[in-house]
Order: structure tokens, then C-alpha cells, then sequence
DNA sequence: AACGATCTCAACCGCAACGAT
DNA sequence: AATCGTTGCGGTTGAGATCGT
């Protein structure tokens, strides 16, 4: 299968791969490791170019690739991972032992792609719930896509809290309002990350010299810039800082997604069971 | 059985990021 | 600082398989 090779310049060969192919690429990777794959084609007795050997490897001959179709849970990761972060296929196959980005991405667009569209045509927002309903694939696609929307808005309304600090003087409520708004949002991915070794250093070395906010920390949000000291301007610009250094964090995270999870061992980017239990009053409508 | 339409997925292409010089 | 070579990623392609008529 795979595309007609549109070239055939300098003899290097293209195309779908032959038994003897991949038994001189298997051979020479396991004897040898990949390296240099500019070089591994000569080596190796290929009369290939090394990206192509690259692709065939990681793709195809790899030994810890995980063959056959993709489980609910599998499926249901993509559709998760792919709500947060994407088209980052690299990124969502860190999750996913044994599956490389290539398969993922065809996975993606030949079947929840389709999916998703078909969903999206001619169905006003009833009959999507409904059909959620009856699907439990598209039901968990909507929670989280619930799920990150509230944790935008949730930024959205920290951002606008802090500006509201600033301009119209300090206010406890506003804080607090804030922080109990975030409280339903609690096991979201953001504020997962933000309690990691992510959002440890970037509270450390952002929100400094700030009384910690009780509420706030409850729930383990950052702390908002204390009302009332220092200039207005002055506070206004740590508080454009703060909000920017969020946003930094953000980006930064979800970076970190397949670093987080080799280092922290345990580490998920979704709930807990049990968080999912009492946070379930998130989701009722698509229960 | 024959044929066209649609689907699947391995492989290619172009580009960006990164490191070496 | 600029250039070059290498690697990795995401988008796209198209041959073969499968389905529908």
C-alpha cells in the first residue's frame, strides 16, 4: 500500500516496503540501535533514505508497538487528549503505550473525525444531547469539552477578577466568588497540573510576596495579588504579570504532558475515580 | 458476477525546530 | 550571527480492501 512513489532520483527506493526490507532494518536497529538515521540506510544495506527508515521503524517494526483495533479506553484517551491539546498526535501517543502518532492520527480522522461531524450536522443542541445520551463516546466527549470550557472560563474570570482588584479597590468577595466558582471545576486538567511539579515551580518563582489566599489554597488555586498594597499602578502591572505568567503556565503544562507523566510516576491527566464521583454533578445533564 | 463508491492505513511530503559549525 | 544538516511532526496521498447496488 502507500503512495506511487513520485520520484525515483538518485536510485534511492520508495514505496511500500518489502519482508527483506524490514528484516535488514529490523536486524541492523536491534544490533546496532537507530543512531544516525542518515547514515543507518548504508549501513544497514538499504537502498532507502533515512527518513523512510526512520518511518518504517517507529511506525511499523518497532517492537513495542501495540497491534489490532484501539479499546474503548484507548479511544476514549484520544478523544479526551484530543479535547485539551489538539492535533498534537506526538503528544497524545505518549499516552498511549504501544500506539505511535501516525496510527493515532489515522484513527483520528477516519473514525471520530467522521464522528464528530456527523454529529455536528443539522443537530440543534437537543438532539445532540440526545444522541450523547444514547452514545456513550460522543456522552464523554461533551463532559469534557464541558470540562474545558469551564476551565477557560474559569481563567477567563480569574484574569478579570484580578483586574477588578486593581481597578475597583480591594474586595474579599471577589476572590472569594472566584475561588468557589473554581471549586466545581476542581478536577479539571489545568488545576491537576497546576497541584504537579509544574505548578509547584510556577508558584514559587511567580507569586511571590503575596499572602496566601485561605479559600484559594483550599482548592489549589494561586493566590491573587493581596488588595491593597502598593500603588495601583504597581499592583496593576503585577497583576497583568500574574495573569501573563498564568497563561505561560498554561501553555507550559500542557507541553509537559508525556515529561509529567514519566516523572511523576502516577501521574494522570485524568481524575481519580473518586474525584470523578463527587465532581459527577459536573455532567448530570449527559447522565 | 461486475462495477463503482467508500474506507483504511502505510508511506510520502513539506516545514519547523534544533544543534553543529 | 548566519548557514547548513538532521530530525521529528503534522498534513496529505493513493493502493488495496471492503461495501453496496
Amino acid at each position: 500500500m502507500g503512495r506511487t512513489p513520485c520520484c525515483d532520483s538518485k536510485g534511492i527506493k520508495k514505496g511500500p516496503w518489502t519482508p527483506e526490507e524490514d528484516k535488514l532494518l529490523v536486524d541492523y536497529v536491534q544490533a546496532n540501535g537507530s543512531g544516525s538515521w542518515r547514515l543507518l540506510p548504508k549501513l544497514a544495506g538499504l537502498n532507502r533514505c533515512g527518513k523512510s527508515c526512520r518511518l518504517r521503524w517507529t511506525n511499523y517494526l518497532r517492537p513495542d508497538i501495540k497491534r489490532g483495533p484501539f479499546t474503548p479506553e484507548e479511544h476514549n484517551s484520544i478523544l479526551q487528549l484530543h479535547a485539551i491539546v489538539g492535533n498534537k498526535w506526538s503528544m497524545i501517543a505518549a499516552q498511549l503505550p504501544g500506539r505511535t502518532d501516525n496510527e493515532i492520527k489515522n484513527y483520528w480522522n477516519t473514525h471520530l473525525k467522521k464522528q464528530l461531524r456527523q454529529e455536528a450536522l443539522g443537530e440543534d443542541a437537543a438532539a445532540t444531547r440526545l444522541a450523547a445520551a444514547a452514545c456513550p463516546a460522543a456522552r464523554h466527549m461533551a463532559q469534557w469539552e464541558t470540562a474545558r470550557l469551564e476551565a477557560e472560563a474559569r481563567l477567563s474570570i480569574l484574569s478579570s477578577s484580578i483586574t477588578t482588584t486593581i481597578t475597583s479597590g480591594p474586595t474579599a468577595s471577589s476572590s472569594s466568588s472566584t475561588v468557589a466558582g473554581a471549586e466545581h471545576a476542581a478536577p479539571d486538567i489545568f488545576l491537576r497540573l497546576w497541584n504537579s511539579e509544574v505548578g509547584e515551580s510556577f508558584r514559587s518563582s511567580v507569586v511571590q510576596g503575596q499572602g496566601p489566599d485561605p479559600a484559594a489554597s483550599a482548592v489549589g488555586l494561586p493566590a491573587l495579588p493581596a488588595p491593597g498594597d502598593g500603588s495601583s499602578a504597581a499592583t496593576s502591572t503585577i497583576a497583568t504579570e500574574a495573569a501573563d505568567e498564568y497563561q505561560a503556565f498554561l501553555d507550559l503544562a500542557v507541553e509537559e504532558f508525556a515529561l509529567l507523566h514519566g516523572r511523576l510516576g502516577a501521574f494522570s491527566v485524568f481524575p481519580p475515580a473518586d474525584v470523578l464521583a463527587e465532581a459527577s454533578c459536573l455532567f448530570t445533564p449527559f447522565e
